[in-house]
DNA sequence: GATTGTTTTTGACATAGATCAAGGACCCGC
DNA sequence: GCGGGTCCTTGATCTATGTCAAAAACAATC
């Protein structure tokens, strides 16, 4: 079991996210008052980060690592309704507890900040405000192309579209051959997707058996076909992007 | 067939929405601005008001009506993605195309501000920009609650779930036996929850010989077993809202 | 109030995907 | 390299929902 490391720390001039995080507008003196304010949290894969229901004392923002927003219903059905990359942010200003579950996908590094200095910081500098602003329309963009997924493709369509997604994220847009991590497991997978894992498992191979793509562990896919894979989504063909 | 009337105009000051809208935290004098720059458009039920790939030369409040956004697969597939109410916003800072068709599902009146004009306001004002970001976390929740939705329940849940947010929504709560306006076709309540038409209508006649509802006409239903229409919702009782 | 078109309901049937169950592959600690 | 756990695949079957088709309800126009 690999030891959760907190001593993790950089500057915020030197922070590989510097320039796509909420932060990414600010100048050098709003950085300083951020780096007064910052503090590093780790977590392995697997671990909750938070439950639905906690309290919002703090937001945060994902420096490395891959971690999961899901809701579940009563009964254990679960939707997984976003995934947080390197960047992305948790919290909302103006609610004080958070309404779905993250969870650690792979280790995950965060940078927090109290909640009531952030929001000061958030009246006080339009930058912050206007880049969230930009986060959270684009956040919207990606659950509307999501919502069309979950309510109109099927299971074809929906694995071929996560996985042309993972090409997309992963920049090897042409490079055919190609192998591209897959972070999630055939369940996650399958709350992703609105499926169930047996249906995700069985799409895959057929996928597979078509040539369309190779599987070189149960972490890494190759795409052989990229046309075919984009045919497979059902979008056309210089697609919607969820990410 | 009913006239446009595109006369429709009152001041910010006297405006139904002045307290939801945009424009929600603006002062006296932001108003005045906003004043000189707006222009009003109507649109009459089932009339677009705006196509996927459209110049996004304006943004716009709905004042009063309906309307909807969707999106469609090439073959003709289309979900919902979104239902603008009164004080909601059509169009977005940094982007100069629209994504998705925009319809008036009612009659819908518009509050219409010159895109360049506006972006100009948004860095101008702060009040403008927090009001939108708090208006977008508001429409991602709703938009993560539909995900759950589409990814995870039944055609029972999810007409029971729509259901309930009419309800919900025209802050009839407690009130049994009360009639809510139906605004949508069955077609469109079936792009709207991810489901045929057919299916829609089975599921509404099953809730209806259990009593749980009654339709007084196509456009109205009376819930009569509020309880019972919690409970086929799926959600837990004091549960999510859509809207 | 008959006519025509649209929307909704209902029925019969087909099927994609869920469910239930078993067997394999891989991983990790010893 | 062996044993136990987890994750993944595959198979057999079931069922909720889609599809196709017709009838019924309603709305609009003359």
């Amino acid at each position: 079991m690999n030891a959760v490391k907190d001593d993790f720390r950089v500057q915020c001039v030197e922070c590989p996210i510097r320039h796509r995080a909420v932060c990414a507008r600010c100048e050098v003196d709003e950085l300083n008052r951020l780096e007064t304010m910052k503090s590093y949290k780790s977590f392995e894969a697997g671990q909750p980060i938070m439950w639905r229901g906690d309290d919002l004392t703090a937001f945060s923002t994902v420096v490395s690592g891959i971690a999961s927003l899901s809701k579940s219903l009563d009964d254990g059905r679960t939707q997984m309704v976003g995934l947080l990359l390197p960047s992305d942010f948790i919290g909302r200003p103006g609610r004080n507890t958070i309404d779905f579950d993250v969870t650690a996908t792979t280790d995950v590094t965060l940078c927090r900040f109290e909640r009531t200095a952030f929001e000061a910081l958030i009246s006080d500098t339009p930058h912050i405000a206007q880049r969230m602003l930009e986060m959270a329309l684009d956040e919207l963009d990606a659950a509307r192309d999501w919502m069309v997924m979950l309510g109109r493709k099927t299971a074809r369509e929906k694995i071929a579209t996560f996985l042309e997604m993972l090409v997309r994220r992963s920049d090897l847009h042409a490079a055919t051959g190609a192998s591209v991590a897959l972070p999630l497991t055939r369940e996650e997978i399958a709350n992703f997707l609105g499926l169930t894992l047996e249906t995700v498992s069985r799409q895959m191979t057929s996928l597979r058996k078509e040539g369309v793509v190779a599987f070189d562990d149960r972490k890494n896919v190759s795409i052989l076909d990229i046309p075919a894979l984009n045919d497979a989504t059902g979008d056309d063909n210089d697609g919607d992007v969820i990410f």
